[in-house]
DNA sequence: ATTCAAAACTAACACGTGTTAGTAAGGGAT
DNA sequence: ATCCCTTACTAACACGTGTTAGTTTTGAAT
């Protein structure tokens, strides 16, 4: 284990040339001439000892780490709803791809903020991507205000930050179209999160204004609060269900949300599609095989997190970016949980 | 960004001290002697500047970096089975309380193997946690013949290694006992896996000596092949399904399988459970809220998880280990998904 | 033979930390 | 006065790397 510890000092004694020759080949230093065989001599070297660089040291004089911070909030949601692993997928692939480490923190709802300082004043990493960032959080604003690379998937709303997100405007839009066309117009809705999570605030703006369009309003008893898990979407829709059961149909916050919403319109002896519509929010991979198949919109966890793993390069590279707030355009995918409103 | 990098030379010139002295009150030591007021007089400076310890000069001079690596096999798991985000949940928050990071790395299937020497042989990490090992893995298997920290959430049968993995034998020799006490005899199966993943074989080596002990056969012809996802598993079923008729129940290889299955029965005209009894594995949040809530078996992922990290821990600070092959004993839970075998 | 320029390489520093061997000061005992 | 032991601290090394300024060698031109 300690044993087999190669130094570049061993492979440039095995070369018979100086440590310093040895860094340079390894490195591809152009400034610097340096003679094929003497090149060869030293790849060979080093092939021969398996060198690997210690990267402590190389960090520690570059100041570079070759790893990014990945920032899971409330990571507990990881458990319930299988977006986040999508764009943990993403990141981490792009990141392969690129040569560097992911480093992954959790940050526990109201947990210390000493998250941040650890990984970034330690020196740890290069760069940051936080996932479900909250509005609210200080430690992580100070960051994006002192200029830290940090790319966010989600939103804290603040001018500075550089972020993924999905539009949501346009294709809550299409999709409010589509039941009210079916001759829906008493709709109500379900959140996937507390209410001061920009994309559920979003998603609910979306929604009315969407029905504004068409003459039709989200009533705020209209709407329940779910809380990231089936369970919660379940608990949330049969009150909803119970206090109006007028509705006939509802936005689940996303298809996590949306089977508690199943299974509350089930026990309460309502059939979906046909005594209620259901539209979801995510496309999981689940989402096609509920019965019925889930209608819902298509966001792309995985190339969110692409993006997101790629804009970080640009900014370690100092790139410029072309956009600072990259959107992405969700897709309405039609399938059987939405259906024509009961007569009567 | 690079403007505010506190050394410990700061610290010591404010507390007018030499750096030693510093660095022997921040790391408690206790085998040099120092004054009440000196190590206040540290402390306050260390406090006011914000001093964080670069990392990679205290990794370079001890040899070690409060990281473990964790290696997915296929991470593209990630995308459609949500078992082990379980997994990473666990053994993420078992480092957060120790203080350690994790370092994420997907180990693509059928690509390079670098990936282990990269993170080991740049001595990025302390120890490592293989998650869904593939038993023909040469460079994982070295790594534990070298004596390297690693621990299994899996195995690759080897006898060195240190693993966490489920007991299957008694669960599913329970399932076999529930779904024959249900009159059920003509049972087929679905894997989420190719056979030689080493947990697939264990399930159906289980199955069929489960069934053997009611004078059942689990016939070749009865067991389908499923690959992760909810998509696999409907085809397998259907193919199954419609090879063999007359099976009236099925064991999937995991919950995500038992989507694919429940979807393809139905299809098929055949209603679950009247017609169809169906059990799934792992009890992953989504079960109990398909129609019909599943009967499954509960592993616990975040507990496996959870276990990996602190058997890791122990390795890393030379604790012996009781007991090398730690064996969970999953439990059967049983809902609406298996049901009387239909007569005739 | 001498000069000069390019080519090929290396000595030496810097990065920031943990720790050991060693120094200086204080004070009590002989 | 000398010795010695404890207390309180620090000088100096080591970890392994990347890079710059500088040195030696080569080879051709004068």
């Amino acid at each position: 284990m300690a044993s087999n510890r190669v130094t570049s000092h061993d492979v440039a004694r095995l070369a018979g040339v100086s440590r310093a020759t040895v860094s340079l080949v390894l490195n591809r230093s152009e400034s610097v001439t340096l003679s094929k065989e003497t090149r060869e001599r030293v790849m060979q070297a080093a092939a021969e000892l398996g060198y690997k660089p210690n990267s402590a040291g190389r960090m520690l004089v570059s100041g570079l780490t070759e790893t990014i911070g990945l920032i899971v909030s409330d990571p507990s949601i990881l458990l319930v709803d299988q977006y986040i692993p999508q764009v943990l997928y993403g990141i981490e692939k792009a990141n392969r791809q690129m040569g560097f480490h992911v480093l992954v923190e959790g940050l526990e709802a109201g947990g210390r903020t000493r998250a941040y300082d650890n990984l970034v004043e330690s020196r740890r990493i290069d760069g940051l991507i936080v996932v479900n960032p909250r509005a609210g959080d200080r430690a992580l604003i100070s960051l994006i205000e002192k200029d830290f690379p940090v790319v966010l998937v989600g939103s804290v709303r603040h001018p500075a930050e550089v972020s993924v997100t999905f539009t949501t405007r346009n294709v809550i839009g299409q999709a409010v179209d589509h039941v009210v066309g079916l001759g829906h117009h008493r709709i109500g809705a379900i959140t996937f999160s507390p209410r001061d999570f920009v994309s559920t605030n979003a998603r609910l703006t979306a929604l009315s204004s969407g029905l504004a369009r068409h003459g039709l309003a989200l009533d705020e008893d209209a709407v329940g609060d779910g809380n990231f898990s089936p369970e919660s979407g379940y608990r949330a829709a049969k009150a909803l269900l119970t206090r109006r059961p007028d509705l006939t149909a509802i936005f689940a916050g996303n298809d996590t949300i949306a089977i508690g919403v199943l299974n509350a319109a089930h026990e309460l002896g309502r059939s979906v599609p046909a005594d209620l519509s259901i539209v979801g929010f995510d496309d999981l991979p689940f989402a096609r095989w509920l019965t019925p198949p889930l209608t819902t919109i298509r966001t792309d966890g995985v190339s969110q997190g692409k993006l997101a793993a790629e804009m970080l390069f640009a900014r370690l590279h100092r790139r410029p970016l072309e956009n600072k707030r990259v959107r992405m355009e969700p897709e309405l995918v039609v399938r059987d949980s939405t259906q024509t409103a009961p007569t009567g």
